[in-house]
RNA sequence: CGGGGUGUGGCGCAGUCCGGUUAGCGCACUUGCUUUGGGAGCAAGAUGUCGGAGGUUCGAAUCCUCUCACCCCGACCA
């Protein structure tokens, strides 16, 4: 390709509306313009690395035995009340409403509509286990699009499903998908890392997701890995081993009520009654579906929202309203205790709280605190259960040594055993050898399309834009004549071109009539892994100058032979 | 949805508080000449419903009311 032939509308300046560096870089290169909040134009570049990206994750989706169909984007809204999910997944789903008022959903993933494929379809055994995949856009209304391709409300997804007839037969199958994943990611240049997950609205009995270990802020995943085996789990599943617990008192305290003014929040109180935030019980009001429940955990803690939801088997969970916490405590914010609530609801403790002894909790009475609490003693929760966040430095909870630490990631994939919740839903039933009718094993895989290459820009660049991995960059390769004027530079310009088509390198050529400064920013912006440089200098001794991306580092290559070293050059880069 | 902010040529901004000529600046764009190894110089030029609607006023980018869009922080997810 002829950069004069495509449309590569470069910017100097970042438009004000991108945070995220790996946003800005794709406004800047010309890869993406936007329509709408979460809305994209994939320009000529960007298409060509969704193409490169979608063509990896086609061959090794093949490989593994999945078979690609595409189905459609608009579904009726019947079969997502089939599935109860047009309650469920709610207002995330685009929806709307044809000429005759009926009800359509814009798909955001199709449990429902490949379940309804086969339910009708595959009756026999024999035609099991079946995998079945497309890569397609998809439609989220998501509460807050952003970050560019990171978070939209429309983009591109390969989803997979499979169709097994028993948990070892689910069992391969899944594990195929992993091992194709890694595979994928590895191609692609990316070291990815797979942790366990919540499995959200999806359902199902486990999760996992493939995560870009990244240390800007575009890692929006908090992720928790042991140091000594395997364990590893985004911080909304993570589960912990207690390191080091506060020491038990062996005298247990009275109940003592003490005034403590103008100390609301945890802080305040450590400092005013001189205890450490390991003797607090904090106690938080949520609202479950409209109907208002407390949390306790220790103060120093941080509740996971999403553990107590699970517990709790709601679909919104939110804090309570000052109002409502001032009605069922019958004091301010702040003072909320376990011990004479004035309205009784109900109460959930994490696990560490009985472990505690002779502990601080608010006492339902505006600037005042109960100090020598003890559980079971003195009050008990209507359920004990895991209710906070694990954090780093905690121990493994798979192993006895392991240490857990952090990380921040990008969610670029993942994996779903879904067991037979869509296959019950919508009565999707196959016949076993013994003419018997048992429902589907289902799991479900995703790969984000477009967010995936936002992730490696954010994970690969520099001050000068992106540096993008040979096997998803727009061109592996780019030619830069710095003088168009010379004729002698156009003519080597077009020697190399050949010469690197003939040897499968995917190039393009800076034919602009532009000065040197501005085509070496530009390559560098875009991020193409070699830069082919035919400059007067190197020219002169039969010469053309090979630069590195990568690595930086410029080589000298003949002439008569850019095709060979350039694609030598590219064998030993990511 | 709650909280905060921004809308002025393609992009980045100034002007708005305190209304007053023809709405500016940088980049990008067009034409010509010169230049050509890291975002060139000179000259000429094109590009604006000042987000939209209504109002106040002799006069509105500027003041008032309503509205729309977008961005940032929280809950959702590939």
């Amino acid at each position: 390709m002829r950069w004069s032939q495509t449309y590569i509308p470069t910017l100097r300046e970042v438009p004000a509306e991108a945070e995220l560096i790996s946003h800005q870089l794709l406004l800047r290169g010309g890869y993406i313009r936007k329509l709408a909040a979460g809305v994209y134009i994939y320009l000529p570049l960007m298409q060509r690395v969704i193409e490169n990206f979608a063509n990896i994750v086609r061959e090794e989706m093949n490989r593994a035995g999945a078979i690609e169909i595409t189905m459609p984007v608009l579904h009726p809204a019947e079969i997502w009340q089939e599935s109860g999910r047009y309650e469920t997944v709610g207002k995330e789903q685009m929806r709307l409403k044809d000429r005759h008022a009926h009800d359509l959903v814009l798909g955001g993933t199709h449990e429902e509509i490949v379940t309804y494929l086969l339910r009708g379809e595959l009756r026999s055994y024999k035609q099991l286990p079946i995998n079945l995949y497309q890569i397609q856009v998809k439609f989220r209304d998501e509460i807050r699009p952003r970050f560019g391709l990171m978070r939209g409300r429309e983009f591109i997804m390969k989803d997979a499903y499979t169709f097994d007839p028993d948990e070892e037969s689910f069992a391969v199958s899944y594990q195929k998908m992993i091992d194709a994943y890694f595979a994928i990611f590895k191609r692609a240049g990316l070291d990815s890392r797979k942790v366990e997950s919540d499995t959200g609205a999806m359902g199902g009995k486990a999760a996992h997701e493939f995560m870009l270990i990244v240390d800007t802020a575009g890692g929006e995943e908090v992720i928790l890995f042991c140091n000594n085996c395997e364990y590893a789990a985004n911080v909304e599943k993570a589960e912990f081993r207690e390191l080091n617990p506060p020491p038990k008192d062996k005298n247990l305290e009275e109940v003592k009520e003490v005034p403590t003014p103008g100390a609301s929040t945890i802080e305040q109180v450590t400092k005013f009654l001189k205890v450490g935030a390991k003797k607090l019980v904090k106690t938080l009001l949520y609202i479950a579906d409209g109907k208002p429940v407390a949390a306790m955990i220790r103060g120093d803690r941080e509740l996971n929202l999403i553990k107590l939801k699970n517990h709790l088997k709601c679909l919104e969970l939110e804090m309570a309203p000052a109002a409502t916490v001032n009605e069922i405590s019958g004091c301010e914010v702040g003072f909320a205790g376990p011990i004479g609530l004035k309205k009784k609801i109900p109460m959930i403790a994490d696990l560490e709280v009985p472990r505690l002894t002779n502990f601080v909790v608010g006492a339902n009475k505006n600037e005042t605190h109960l100090t020598g609490v003890n559980y079971d003693r003195d009050f008990k929760a209507d359920a004990v259960v895991d209710l906070i966040n694990a954090v780093a430095g905690e121990g493994c909870p798979r192993c006895e040594k392991g240490i857990l630490d952090a990380k921040k990631g990008i969610e670029i994939g993942n994996t779903f055993m879904l067991g037979t919740k869509y296959s019950d839903a919508l009565g999707a039933r196959f016949l076993d050898a013994n003419g018997k009718e048992h429902p589907f094993i289902m799991g479900s895989y995703g790969i984000g399309i477009t967010r995936t290459p936002q992730a490696a820009i954010e994970k690969y660049h520099d001050d000068k834009g992106i540096i993008w991995p040979k096997n998803i960059a727009p061109y592996q390769a780019i030619i830069i004549p710095l003088n168009m004027a010379s004729e002698e530079h156009r003519k080597a310009a077009e020697q190399i071109y050949a010469d690197l088509r003939f040897n499968q390198v995917d190039c393009i050529l800076d034919d602009r009539s532009e000065r040197a400064g501005v085509k070496f920013n530009d390559a560098d912006l875009i991020g193409i892994p070699v830069q082919v440089v035919i400059g007067d200098k190197s020219l002169k001794q039969g010469k053309i100058e090979l630069k590195n991306r990568q690595t930086g580092d410029t080589t000298l290559a003949d002439l008569g032979g850019t095709g060979k070293a350039v694609a030598a050059l590219l064998a030993e880069m990511n």
